[in-house]
DNA sequence: TTATTTATGTAATATTATCTCACATCACTT
DNA sequence: AAGTGATGTGAGATAATATTACATAAATAA
């Protein structure tokens, strides 16, 4: 849950610099609703290494020409993929060990 | 090597809120050499994950009454312990996996 | 084809963040 | 009493970020 890699601590510029976006289009994409940084007291943006993680798919598949309504609904389907593995792994981890008398 | 947790892509002030240290006291403590963040381009300090638990330990120290040259000398001493294990990791996962023949 | 929309760059201006250096202070330690 | 350690605060300079607006080429839609 709150991992280092989901923790918004990062500035954009460091972000631009990792994943080689220009600020133009880090906020243009959150513009269009594929990624949303935190925000400290100021306005300023604050994100995670999964949003690092987010932006570099994002530019990848612009790459290829698809547009950012279909990249979103993509991450949104990527989301839900991620919530049944991690629903499988809870279960697998209380049918191990959750439900064991002592 | 190469985690999360060690990149250096945090700004002082956000360090400065997720450990409740001043500036002035997170400067202070690379001043006496109880670690040393990176830098930007044009001189900015950045932090890792690493650093901020190193912070908050430096934090319970001082508390403590402990001087930062005495606190250095224990930084010191955990990272040799930890180097120590991760060897032993290491060593672990080679005797299980390295030298297998398949 | 013409009109729109998408995706990005760039410029302007304002605000916030950070840097370094210096001086002050207070509590300890010599 | 003098020195050292730890921290606060202020000044002045520079860098980073925010928002808004205008421009535009390419893609899509009408």
């Amino acid at each position: 849950m709150s991992s280092y890699k989901e923790k918004k601590v990062i500035s954009i510029g460091i972000v631009s610099e990792l994943t080689g976006l220009s600020l133009r289009k880090i906020r243009y994409y959150e513009e269009r609703g594929l990624l949303s940084p935190g925000r400290t007291e100021k306005g300023g943006r604050k994100y995670s290494f999964s949003d690092v993680e987010t932006l570099m798919k994002i530019a990848e598949r612009r790459e290829e020409g698809v547009q950012t309504a279909e990249i979103k609904k993509e991450l949104v389907k990527d989301i839900r993929r991620q919530k049944v593995r991690d629903e499988m792994i809870k279960g697998q981890l209380n049918a191990q060990f959750g439900l064991r008398k002592r």
